[in-house]
DNA sequence: GGGCCCGCAGGG
DNA sequence: CCCTGCGGGCCC
């Protein structure tokens, strides 16, 4: 059995520490080794650069590198090829740069293949799966794939024996591996997802060409929002994503509990700030970096974002009017600056605010404060506030409007409630009546606050929802649990309501 | 400080 | 696929 040399250089076959000048370190992975536990140790001095160690040479036989093996015998062909297209003055460095790369993904490989175009294509989409989904050590498309932390993934096979040899980096970037997810590694589940998504696309030749997006896997993306090669000006403007941290689904409502808050274990607490939208969609309070609203027209509402400085937005803090998306010019942005229907009627993301007002769901709300900065907002920045529910929803003037107050008086762990008037109290009040709602049609209202009943004999929450003229009870089980025993009037959320709308029973 | 343009993300 | 979006940088 060969075996490296430990984090403290102690040779884990002699069990001693080698002196420098019997210590081999592998020129693939780094790793020292014992040369003198070796079975083949390197004979020449010159060869000791070059050694690659058993587990390496293991991994990435000479005869099975995936590029030598190919191209090696008509390479030469390949650089003449290239050679010839770089020459080639009647084409332009696009069109040359086209060419290049239909030559490398084998497109050009049979010789004047009439149908390059589409193959092409498609070897583009296989190219990028195989790159991607390829686990280092067997080169192969990952077998229950496990993604270190630092972001790169390989096959839980390979990996454990990776591990089983001892080591404790990555095979990829020798980033340290924590002990913990040496032990227990556990298989990426949207990887495998994407994996078997590839392995359709690559059994299916039919069909039309798949389009090739840029996709970055969330374990990939870097800690803070970046900058594309494509997006030529820098500036968060045109920014990617960086990595979202917190592991609630996309369509959740409600507070981000400490559980699905992996990196600080405390959740996303409410007055919490961050420097931009971009940031703010890090933490999951609210995932659109441009659009106010985040929704969809046949579930519900999950956030919306209250910027500061409208005039016709009544801002209250524990309450506020919001002009639903497409009410309203973007500012600076031409597109948008369209003339308004006058016969809208509640669809796409208003829509999603009206369900969430009928279904009396709890609405995240972010504010930020580009241009007015109200008392309210001594800092800069976008603000995670807290839940609040859509009281109201109407339309006037074909533009439709929404009256949002905070759901519940959420206790939050680094300040009192912010946002209020009352700085004391964190408890339910009678809310506010609307003005100059004379003309509004299409109101859609729910009443009652707080809007969930605690019900002790079956351990669940109902509310009663009044809806054009109808009233009826939603029943949620278990949704909301008291704070403390003592204070049955201070609320907190618990358990945010089921991801799935079926789970919600309205009886 | 306003106009302009840019490109990402997500809904439909 | 197409469209839109209570960003944001930069230029004037």
């Amino acid at each position: 059995m060969e075996l490296p040399c430990d984090g403290a250089g102690i040779c884990m076959v002699c069990k001693n520490k080698p002196p420098s000048e019997e210590t081999l370190a592998c020129k693939t992975c780094v790793t020292p080794w014992h040369a003198t536990c070796l079975v083949s140790p390197p004979q020449a001095l010159s060869d000791t650069l070059q050694w690659e160690c058993p587990d390496c040479s293991m991994i990435h036989p000479p005869s099975t590198s995936a590029f030598a093996s190919g191209r090696s015998e008509d390479s030469g062909d390949l650089i003449a090829s290239i050679r010839k297209i770089e020459d080639d003055k009647s084409l332009t460095e696009q069109e040359k740069a086209k060419k290049r790369q239909e030559l490398l993904s084998g497109a050009a490989a049979g010789p004047s293949s009439l149908d390059g175009e589409e193959k092409k294509e498609k070897n583009d989409v296989l190219d990028i799966l195989d790159k991607e989904l390829t686990c280092s050590f067997c080169m192969q498309m990952l077998d229950r794939p496990v993604t270190t932390p630092c972001g790169h993934n390989f096959c839980l096979k390979c990996f454990q024996r990776w591990i089983g040899q001892g080591k404790r980096t990555c095979a990829y970037c020798r980033v340290q591996i924590p002990p913990k997810i040496a032990s227990q590694p556990r298989i990426n589940s949207t990887l495998v997802i994407a994996i078997r998504m590839a392995r359709m696309s690559r059994s299916s030749n039919a069909g039309g060409a798949a389009k090739v997006y840029h996709f970055v896997h969330n374990q990939n993306r870097p800690d803070k929002a970046y900058t594309t090669e494509r997006a030529k000006k820098a500036g968060k403007a045109n920014a990617c994503s960086g990595k979202i941290f917190v592991t609630v689904a996309p369509d959740h409502f409600g507070p981000i509990p400490a559980e699905n808050d992996p990196e600080r274990n405390m959740g996303v607490l409410v007055g919490e700030i961050w420097e931009d939208r971009l940031a703010c969609r890090q933490w999951g309070a609210h995932l659109p970096h441009v659009a106010g609203i985040a929704g969809q027209s046949t579930y519900g509402a999950q956030s919306v974002a209250l910027s500061g400085g409208y005039i016709d937005d009544e801002d209250h803090g524990e309450w506020f009017l919001y002009t639903g998306s497409g009410g309203r010019d973007l500012s600076g942005n031409k597109r948008t600056n369209k003339d308004q229907s006058f016969d809208q009627k509640f669809d796409k993301m208003n829509e999603a605010l009206r369900l969430s007002c009928l279904k009396g769901y709890p609405v995240r709300v972010v504010r930020s404060h580009k241009e007015k900065r109200s008392s309210y907002a001594p800092e800069t920045g976008v603000r995670y506030d807290g839940v609040y529910r859509i009281e109201k929803c109407w339309r006037k003037n074909g533009i439709q409007g929404f009256k949002v107050c905070r759901y519940l008086f959420v206790r939050c762990d680094n300040e009192p409630a912010p946002w209020t008037s009352d700085v004391q109290g964190d408890r339910p009040r009678p809310l506010p009546v609307i003005k100059e709602l004379k003309n509004a049609i299409d109101i859609t209202e729910r009443k009652g606050s707080p809007s969930w009943d605690y019900e002790a004999s079956s351990n669940s929450f109902t509310s009663m929802v009044h809806c054009s003229n109808e009233s009826f009870i939603l029943k949620c089980p278990k949704m909301l649990t008291f704070a403390s025993q003592d204070d049955k009037s201070c609320w907190m959320w618990k358990k945010p309501p089921p991801a799935s709308k079926k789970e919600l029973l309205i009886v």
